[in-house]
Formats: C-alpha cells, sequence, structure tokens
DNA sequence: GCCTTTCATGTAACCGCTTGTGTTCCTCGG
DNA sequence: CCGAGGAACACAAGCGGTTACATGAAAGGC
C-alpha cells in the first residue's frame, strides 16, 4: 500500500493532524516542526489521497468546464486559458462537452456534477439551453463564457458592438448594399448571434441604410456553413458588395464561395469577421478581434477567487473584455 | 447536508451494503429489492459521493489526459475523440498541459496524477521527453498517442508511410526536386517528425532522387514555423519544385509564404502536407489524412477496457491506424 | 428427511484525511 | 507570584461509501 498520513506522522513523531496542518500551511504549526514535517514527507515520497482529503473537508479541489464543442478553434482556446489557470490554482479541471442540436447523444452533464466539482465554468451554451438551466439549478459556483445570463457572472465581449463596429467599417468604407452571415436561425438566439446582429442593425440604421432581409443568410458557425451563406447571398439577383460574417470561420467559408465564384475577397467584395482565429490573419481576414484566451483565463480567475474567498456571496458581476478591429486584405472601398 | 447511501438504507428497510450493491449492478440482489432501491435513490434524488466511493474502493473513475497544447487543431481534436469515450464509459476526464519548451512555466504532471486517476492519456509528447518518463515511471495504465515507445500501448499512424505516401505522390507528379518542411531540428525526434523524414528520404532514394540538405527546413508544427521554412526553400538559388510539409498547419504558412512570393500553390510549386486539417479542403491542399479523432477515441477505449478487466497486465500493444492521401489542388504535375 | 449449496442480505471494519475539542506548557501583565 | 491568554499538539469523531465475512433461509441431492 502507498504510504500515508499515518506514516508520515509516526516517522516525525506527531499525530496526524499537525502532520495535515503542518503539510496545508494551516497557523499554529512551530516552524522547525513543519519543516522536520515537509522534509519526512518528501523522503517518504509521501502524497496525499485526494479522495480521502476531499471526503474529509468536503471540497472537491476541481472545477468542471462544459463545452458543446472540443475542437473548435473558439472552445479550444477558451479552454486553453481555463486550462492554465486551474493548473496554477492547483485545482483539477474536469472536462465535459454536452449534446448540441447537431451533435450525438450524451448523457446530461448536471447529474455528473453534483458532489464531483466545487464550480462550474460554462462555455457558449445558448442562454436557454436545457442543459445549462439544468446545471444552474444545481446552484453551485458558477461562471458563464461567451454568454450572459441575469444573475451569473460571466465574461464576454461587448457582441453589439463587435457587431457595429464591423458594420460600420464596411459603411465607412462606402459600402451600402451589405449582407450578413449569421449562426442560426433566430428560434436559437445565441447570445453572441443575436447581439452582433443588433450591433448591425443599429449600425445600418444609424447610417441610414437599409438592412435587405435578402442579404441575411445562416452559416451556423462553421466553415461549410459559411460557404453555404455566401453561395447563397451571391447568387441573389443584386449581391452584395461588403458582407459581414459573424465569425471568423463562416468567414473563411465565405471566402471559399466566393473563390468559387470568381470572386477576390477585398477586392470585389468586402468581407470581415470576428474573433481573431489563427487563420485569419494567413487568409488576410479583417476582423474584429476578441481575446479569446482570456476570456477562458478571466473567468477561470473569477471562480477561483470566488471558490477560495467561499464566504459570501459573489457579486455575480459580469467582466466585458474590449475588442479590436484588426483591418486586412479583405475589406476595401467600395469600388466606383 | 445531502443525502447519503444511509438514507437511501433506512428509506428501503436495508443496509447500505445492498443499497451500494443494488445500485452498482452487482449480482446477488433481489431484483425486486434492486428495483426498489433505485427507485427510492431516484425519489430521493440520491447521488453517490465520489469521493466517499474513491476512497472505498481505491478506483477513482477518471483518467487524465496530458497534452503539450491545447488549443491546436490536432491535439483538440485528439481530446474530443478521447472525451467521448470517457464520457460513454463514466469516466471523469482530467486534462493537464504540460510545459513544452517554448511554453511557459508549468508544474510537471507526474505529481499530480498519483492516487488521482487510474489511467493517464498522452499525446503526442516526445519519446525522450523527461516529463514523459516521469508519468512512465509513475508505472499506472497508460496509453500514448501519436507516439510509440517501447513496452507502452499506443495509438499512431504509420509516420514513415506517410511520409512516403506523400512523397511518392509527388514523384509520381515528375517532381525530382522535393523540399521538405519538418517539425524540429534532430536535437528533437519527435517521432511523427522523424518517421515522416525517413518514409520521405525512402521514397525518394527508391525513385534514385537525391535528398538535398538544402531544401529540408524546419516548421516546428505551427503555420508561422512553416511560412518562415518555405520562405527559406524559395530564397534558394534552385528553389524546389514540390515540398512535403509534415503538417498541414505548416502547410498553410507554405501556401502564405508563396503567395507573398507571387507564387500558386499547386501552379507554380505543389505542396502536400499531413493531417486532414479542416481548413485543408477549404485551402484545396493534397494532404495525407490521419483519422485523430480516432486516434483518442481508440486509445481511450484501449485504456478503458484495460482499467474494467483491470486483472492482468494488458498486452502493450500498438494500434496503427491507416492514412489516406487526399489530392487535391495543391499538386500538380511537374511543368515542362 | 438430513446435509450441503446457493442466494440475499446484514455486520462491521476499514479507506485516509480533516477538524472541533481538549490538554499542556509558556509567556506576560499586574 | 498568580491567573489569563495563547501557541503547539494530541484525540477522536466523523466524511460516505465498499467489501470481506457472517448469517439465515430456501433449494437441491441422495
Amino acid at each position: 500500500m502507498a504510504i500515508t498520513i499515518k506514516d508520515v506522522a509516526d516517522a516525525a513523531g506527531v499525530s496526524t493532524a499537525t502532520v495535515s496542518r503542518a503539510l496545508r500551511g494551516l497557523p499554529n504549526v512551530d516552524a522547525g516542526t513543519r519543516e522536520r514535517i515537509q522534509r519526512i514527507a518528501t523522503d517518504l515520497d509521501y502524497v496525499i489521497s485526494p479522495s480521502a482529503s476531499r471526503l474529509a473537508s468536503g471540497r472537491t479541489g476541481s472545477i468542471a468546464v462544459i463545452t458543446p464543442y472540443i475542437a473548435r478553434w473558439f472552445f479550444s482556446t477558451v479552454l486553453s486559458g481555463v486550462e492554465s489557470v486551474l493548473q496554477n490554482a492547483g485545482m483539477d479541471l474536469l472536462l465535459m462537452s454536452v449534446s448540441t442540436p447537431d451533435g450525438q447523444h450524451r448523457l446530461p452533464p448536471a447529474p455528473r456534477l453534483r458532489r464531483r466539482v466545487d464550480g462550474v465554468l460554462i462555455i457558449a451554451l445558448p442562454p436557454h439551453d436545457q442543459q445549462l438551466h439544468e446545471v444552474l439549478a444545481l446552484n453551485m459556483p458558477t461562471s458563464l463564457i461567451g454568454v450572459t445570463l441575469e444573475g451569473i457572472p460571466s465574461v464576454t465581449i461587448d457582441d453589439v458592438l463587435a457587431g457595429q463596429i464591423a458594420t460600420q467599417h464596411l459603411i465607412n468604407l462606402g459600402h451600402t448594399r451589405i449582407g450578413v452571415i449569421t449562426g442560426a436561425p433566430v428560434e436559437e438566439p445565441f447570445t453572441a448571434d443575436h447581439d452582433r446582429h443588433r450591433g448591425f442593425q443599429q449600425a445600418m440604421n444609424a447610417a441610414g441604410l437599409q438592412v435587405d432581409p435578402a442579404l441575411e443568410a445562416y452559416g451556423y458557425f462553421t466553415i461549410a456553413g459559411g460557404e453555404q451563406a455566401m453561395t447563397a447571398l451571391l447568387t441573389q439577383r443584386n449581391p452584395p458588395t461588403a458582407v459581414f460574417a459573424m465569425s471568423d470561420e463562416m468567414a473563411f467559408g465565405a471566402m471559399k464561395a466566393m473563390r468559387s465564384h470568381g470572386l477576390q475577397p477585398g477586392r470585389d467584395i468586402s468581407l470581415v469577421g470576428v474573433d481573431g482565429h489563427d487563420m485569419s490573419e494567413f487568409l488576410d481576414l479583417t476582423t474584429v478581434v476578441q481575446p479569446v484566451q482570456d476570456l477562458g483565463r478571466i473567468a477561470a480567475e473569477a471562480l477561483v477567487g470566488q471558490l477560495q474567498s467561499s464566504g459570501g456571496e459573489a457579486e455575480a458581476d459580469s467582466v466585458i473584455l474590449p475588442t479590436q478591429l484588426l483591418v486586412r486584405g479583405s475589406t476595401s472601398p467600395l469600388k466606383g
């Protein structure tokens, strides 16, 4: 059997209680004793049993990250931000994905959370998602990333603003027939989606421009979806001269569609995305950059902080991180 | 306090032992009793305490996934495959990244593994990586993904073959001056890297072609690295007519470099990658597709299987998954 | 009809740590 | 010189399950 706290205690000639306190840095332990215990623990190659510690203390020292997708750029990038914080905090990161409309059958996450984690981080689940609410009903410390919900701490960007900035950029370039590639149909008012669209409309209205319903298409936040959406826009009787894609990946798809139609992004049609995806630079895509990794990092820090000062209820504050328009070659002034 | 197994036992008028057996599906429990207990447990909204269960049983029901990168395509895609399997198996997935040569300071994973997980999945750590060996020294059930190591179960593709296939494709198209963009310098014989290079050499030799050392460049498996490498190749006095990039992402970078030099992939220079990256179709890149998600899925299945039939030592078998050349527009016959 | 199995369940000893409640021994002010 | 206060530890009762072993009843064999 592996060696236990008892072995350390015996070797040090103290009680297990003292070892426990010494090793965890609690007060009321003589400096010399503590040092000796630490040395002995090291010598004995002692490792605390997390299960025992958790059972006794009631804290699990781990937090769950719930996400609809793992392999998509946005989500994995957020995840990497979260991971770095949790690693530094010495907490375990339990990763679990949830079923998505298009996805396979997955177990709902809520039952697997109870008694298993101290807190939950949820990445971009739509605000009315059932599984999201099941998790919230658990009433454990939770932080949302990329979505806001009344009363729940969250970290996001200002999606309305992002939509405005992108659209305004196109307007500034002289475009008036501006198309938009959104995520999913309105049945699914995914916050980012919805808010960016509002920003789009506000910018258009402010400029006195019409939003032509024929110039809206759904791209479902995927490359393939963006391609289809752009194809739909291009086959209009009167295609747009500029397009706002609500994510870079959809913009990539849109670029492909443009090329298939013999059009060149930035020359024949202007295109702006949102994200600051790794590949956007490579593809010379103008985009509204959001600090994706920071989204995860800051949410994780907030949650860890709340758990550690676990005394009072955390004031459910929502953090809003800044975005930045990055102009590249995919947008250019409207020609003649 | 949350309700415990004791409460269920009392409500059912049986002992906690019976509840434990009934709920876990162990034999020697009357069907009626089991059913009644299950119903009561559900009614009471009972959830087992993982910590208690783990402490008592000695099994943690969780496995760690160790990876150098979380946000890169290959790694997050493997991870998604792993996650789906573990979720179905009802196991917890602990995600931890390790320090990389270029990375920040991170705690070594080995100490955090002991007594905390039942098994470990390691994604593409170089075979001689110190942290890898620290983990292996723990001597717990482990499976490698994307790397092979004598005596350790692993799931990979045949990287030599992948290198051959890619190179042979270029040779078949009539190319003779073939450049190669590898990962890191030989100090770091990352398996995939090294093996793909061997495949490259074998194909070249078999065709009686010279491998010009001047036509080798390091791309470090990143887009930016690929771009630099390609730039280096293009500024040779006698540039290659075709290039084998050992990963799609490096190939993307290479494409960018080519465009910067006014060259078009597939017309002026042929380019083939390895991976089957999401974006490769979009960029019309010829590539050797590997089943990345399956890599993770199969490794996870093997590990879970080993843990469940935990009796005998698992025969440390290495699974090799097939690859497939996907010819697209980035490669074409050598022009007169 | 008696003895051996087999099945269903109970009993209770852990699993390894945390923490509230003592107990001792100093230190210090008055 | 005495009592109060506090620092440094020890004690021991959990935390909530699991599981080896014991028990009793029903079933089966001869």
